[in-house]
DNA sequence: ATATCACATGTGACTGATCACATGTCGAGG
DNA sequence: CCTCGACATGTGATCAGTCACATGTGATAT
């Protein structure tokens, strides 16, 4: 996985700019990671060269347009169908193996504070639901990360609540 | 977040060799992610170096035992205890953003393939559990690790399901 | 004796991610 | 007219992670 596969999926909804994709990244920050700026352009050029992409147009502010091409369609497929790395990076979680090692009080701090982060994607997923909700089929219905999301969002706060109130 | 932490959070349970660090990383590999082994060795030397490890002792067939130095307990509580990133980097959720690129017959068979996966990291979990529940305080009594992956794969789980039935 | 396997550590090359910095354009408002 | 902020793309250095490969030891069984 990285930020190809991303650059790639968003380029299969629509023809973006480096640019555009960027804000993509920013706007999808609770369930995609955030993309260093210069790398978003760096695979722009590389899906170019390697023919998954090409671009379709020059605007102002000298922005180029990228398109997928079939073969980037394909790539994209074949991708999203084969075997899954399941190895989780995330973390809080690494946080939480070795979370024994400090007293009963930093235990319930460090664990109020992922509370705080997870209860406001939480809100912030939800308000989204509602626009996704309103337009079933609207640009990117993308229900099953929408989903996905916040049952994981759900589960992480889940464990921070009852972390918070210091249950063993 | 990297190795880094990892190796550090392991030795500040108990002093190990590299190849030790490696069946560890091998064992809770449903809540840490695989480690490649030659970077386990790179790191250690690294550790050393700055301090927050030592090497107290060599072994047969060239092993070193490495331990964490006060230096080194002192840098996992202020990582432990610091702003965490909570950016996720996870193949399965970024798959799932773009699963609307795929026709309802693939999402399905995408979506067992996950769930087949989920089921049995919760097995190997449950089974897990029984031995921290006898062993309240064992050898690095991981009960946030383990309650958070928990948490984590039953919500991963509970979409894979509804996906793999064709909910929408 | 010696073959084999688990133990144990390492190097070199490369790729992808990250940091810091550099450059230029277009439109709006003073 | 000029400044400023949003738009827009890029380079170079560095670092962590990954891949492929290399090397050697000690115990055990045949």
């Amino acid at each position: 996985m990285s930020l190809r596969h991303a650059v790639l999926g968003i380029l299969a909804q629509k023809p973006v700019t480096g640019f555009e994709l960027l804000s993509e990244f920013d706007i999808s920050r609770s369930v995609i990671w955030p993309a260093p700026q210069n790398e978003v352009y760096r695979v722009l050029r590389v899906l170019k060269q390697e023919g998954l992409a090409r671009e379709v147009a020059r605007g102002a502010r000298g922005s180029r347009t990228y398109a997928i091409t079939d073969a980037g369609r394909e790539a994209l497929r074949a991708w999203l169908m084969a075997p899954s790395d399941y190895s989780l990076r995330y973390e809080p979680m690494l946080k939480a193996v070795f979370l024994s090692e400090v007293g009963g009080e930093d235990r319930r701090e460090r664990a109020k504070a992922d509370l705080a982060f997870f209860e406001e994607q939480l809100a912030i997923l939800k308000i989204r639901g509602e626009a996704v909700q309103r337009s079933p089929d609207a640009p990117g219905k993308r229900v099953d990360a929408w989903r996905m999301a916040i049952s994981f969002y759900q589960a992480m706060a889940e464990w921070a609540r009852a972390a918070a109130a210091g249950d063993r």
